[in-house]
Order: C-alpha cells, then structure tokens, then sequence
DNA sequence: CTTGCTCTTAAACAATGGTATGATACGGTG
DNA sequence: CACCGTATCATACCATTGTTTAAGAGCAAG
C-alpha cells in the first residue's frame, strides 16, 4: 500500500518524463532535444532527469528501449523456414510485414531515432541496431536469396535488399520533403500526405502494397537476369 | 597587380575556410559543427568566420551554394522531350544518371548536405531544395507518367518516384550502417564497401544500373496493373 | 513529535559555442 | 613619412546547456 503509493507517484513523473522525451528525441535529435524542455514540457523540475535516469544519455537508452519494446508488431515476421516451398509468397509476405512495421505508428519512434542515429551515431546506436534491425535484415536477405537462387553473399542479394529498404526508409526521413510538396499539391494528394502523417493503417497497408509488388517485380528480374548469364 | 595581392591572400583564406568548412558541415551538420573546429583546421582565426562571411549561417550558406556549383554533372538530364516516342529508355536514362549524381563523387556534398537538412531544416533548406531537386523530381515524374500512361498526379507515379529516389538516398544515409557492416561482411562485400567510400566510379555506375533494373521492373509491372483494373 | 525515506525545488557551477571588439601588422598611395 | 583600407589576432562577452548541490516538502513508521 505504502510503496505502491511512493512508487505511483514516481512513476508518474518518470513516466512522464519518458514520454515527453520520445516526443522531443524524436522530433529533434539527440544533441538539439534539450533536458530543460523536457522537464518543463513534463511539468517537472530541471533536476527531475538526473534524479530519475542519471543523465541525458541514460534518459536517452531509456527512451529507445522503452521505443524498441512499443516497436513488437502484432503478428511475428515471416520467414524462409514458415513455407520453404514457396520463397517468392514468404518473400513478398515479409516485405509487406517489415513495410508496414517501420512505416506503421508503432514503429514510429524506434526507427525515427533509429534514422537519427544513422547521421549522428551516439553510443547507444549499436546496441539498437543489433537488436531492431539485424534479424529483420537478415531474415529478408535468406528470402532475397532464395528467390535469386544464389547464396546470402551473392552482390545482388545485398543490392536487392537495400533497394527494399531504400524505399521504406525514404518515408521515415523525408517528412520535411512531403510537408513542403504540400504547396504545389493536388487535393487527392493532400489527403494521402495527411493520412500519412496520422499514420493512417489504410494508407500504410498500400504503401506496402507498392513497396512489395515493385520490389518482387525487380527482384524477380534481377533473377531472370543471373539465370541468362 | 596591388589589388591581385590583396585579394589572393584574402582569397586563400577564405577558400580555405570556404573547403574545410564543407568538410565540417557534411561530416557533422550545422549544429553540431563549431566555429573554433573550422578555423583552427583552416588555420584561420577564430574572427575569420565573422569578417569573411558574416556568420556561421552565411558562412553555411556559402558552402551550400558552392557544392551546389560543383554538383552539375558532366551530361545534361536525359527528359522525355529527347525522344517522346521511346520513353522506357528516357526513363532508363534518367535513372541512370540520376542516380550517378546522387552517388558519385560530383554530388557527395551537397546530397549529404541534403540528407542533414532533410532532418533539421535551417533557412537554407527550402531554397537548396527549390534548386538542387526540384527540376529532377520533375523530369523525372514526366517520365513515369509516360511510361505508366496516366498523368502527372496519379497517385503511381508518385509512389514509383519516391520509391526511386528512396533507393539512391539510401546510399546516402546508411553509411554508418555500411561501415558498421564490416564486421560480418566477406571479403567480396569489404571491397564493395571501400570501393563506394571512395566513390570508384566503376561501383557508382554499376548501382546506379542495378537501381535502373530494379525500378524499370518495378515501374513496367505497375503500368500492367494499371492496364489490368 | 521525531526519524527516515523518497521526491521535488531553486540556485549555482563549469563548459561550450557564436559573436563582438580593439589592437596590430601589412602594403600601396599621396 | 604619414595615411588608409584590408586582414589577422588575442581576448572578452553573453547566452545556452548538462550537471551538481543543498535545502525542503510530503508521508509512513516508531
């Protein structure tokens, strides 16, 4: 009784907290984000950050793992081994799984920081790439392979898979891009814009939709093209 | 002959500062950049800045325009109006020698500039970007519609634009990735990843062929999917 | 009421970074 | 030589930022 009152009111301010800087990491990076905007933004003191985490960098590991455990998708990844039979089905199921995990609203946080990192690396960027990213990456390179009929360090497997990434990622970092093209955009274009950033399931759905059959539709050339040489 | 003097060495320096300002900005973005690093690799003093430019933001602005200079490729930009009749290999070309611009060497500047700006926009951004991207993304729209048989502003051609240019900035962007990548990457792919650091042409083009596959693939495919429905 | 604990608060500290200033050196002009 | 505009230099100024510290508020236990 007595604890849990003494904890619940920490936790609302350490929660608090947390919240407010994932907002702010997110919006402005590690080194612009600023602890006197958090706290204040959380209603909580200047010193509140260093009583509760330690420090910026400590509060900064805490928002990306608390990120990283929201980032769970609801149904797991597909994989080779689900259905080894078909490669090009399980290929084109996990593109459309791992498209709509990072252009989807859970995954908006970890992997807004996660581009972040990729210009400014802090020394919590490993860690966060080992765990978010390298099964995924490496789960689609054994599809990609598969489908190309040539083992996981063939060139076009590597070539194939960034393509895929490349087009998911442009979404999560070109944000000041499509808010600018707002200007000369047409109505039916506005609403997409909008709907993208309300993270619109519909919308995210198609997106990987596109993602996915422009991709296998690539990949499936590159592999009529190993198989004339 | 007096005056040549004078601004030679007034020149030196501000070239000087002028190059290794570049070097800053690409490497850290404008905020994180300082002065007192610039000048003392520039072996200036630290008033330099001020009296030359006016300011770390004019002195910013400098280097955007003059990587901008630099950036103009060797050919002009393959569009439709060359050969309206065959717009599958206009848009070929296109890809091709948009992507060598994004990726070589010519372009590194101001495209990493980009990328940084991409995620903390200054004052500069909207006018960079009115410059250095807008008549690409332009011709480039013209060519999809084309080959699509739509208009400019279905919603494909812009889908398949973003998911072009999403494959070239990926190279852009990642590179942290890539060298991080390193570790567990065979021999064949760490002479990939030297040979792109150091912009070997030979690479460059040859991604910039794979990206050109790729999408031609993915773009013929959704101009059948449009026939179809 | 006092003790002990967690949490909050205000103020101060040290470091950093961009900018402004005044002095000085240099080279060509009258 | 005196004069003047340009360029460089050392230094100081001021705002901002992460961190620390010491005092105090709230609350349960003895």
């Amino acid at each position: 009784m007595f604890e849990m009152m003494l904890t619940e009111k920490s936790k609302t301010t350490r929660q608090k907290l947390l919240a407010v800087a994932t907002e702010v990491f997110v919006k402005k990076g590690f080194h612009a984000a600023g602890i006197r905007e958090i706290c204040t933004a959380a209603g909580a003191n200047l010193a509140a950050v260093n009583y509760h985490f330690g420090g910026k960098m400590e509060l900064y590991k805490a928002v990306l793992s608390h990120a990283f455990e929201n980032a769970k998708p609801p149904r797991p990844m597909p994989t080779l081994a689900d259905d080894p039979s078909h490669p090009q089905e399980q290929l084109r199921a996990w593109i459309v799984w791992n498209a709509e995990r990072m252009l989807g609203a859970r995954g908006h946080a970890v992997y807004e920081l996660i581009v972040r990192e990729l210009q400014d690396p802090t020394p919590a960027f490993d860690d966060l790439l080992e765990r978010s990213m390298q099964p995924i990456y490496a789960a689609g390179e054994t599809l990609v392979a598969a489908v190309l009929g040539v083992s996981r360090d063939h060139p076009f497997v590597q070539l194939c898979c960034t393509s895929v990434f490349g087009q998911c990622l442009i979404y999560r970092y070109s944000r000041p891009i499509i808010e600018r093209y707002q200007r000369h955009a047409s109505q039916q274009q506005l609403d997409m814009i909008q709907s993208f950033l309300d993270h619109d399931p519909a919308l995210i759905s198609g997106l990987a939709e596109h993602i996915a059959n422009f991709s296998l539709a690539g990949i499936t050339a590159q592999a009529k093209r190993i198989g004339k040489s």
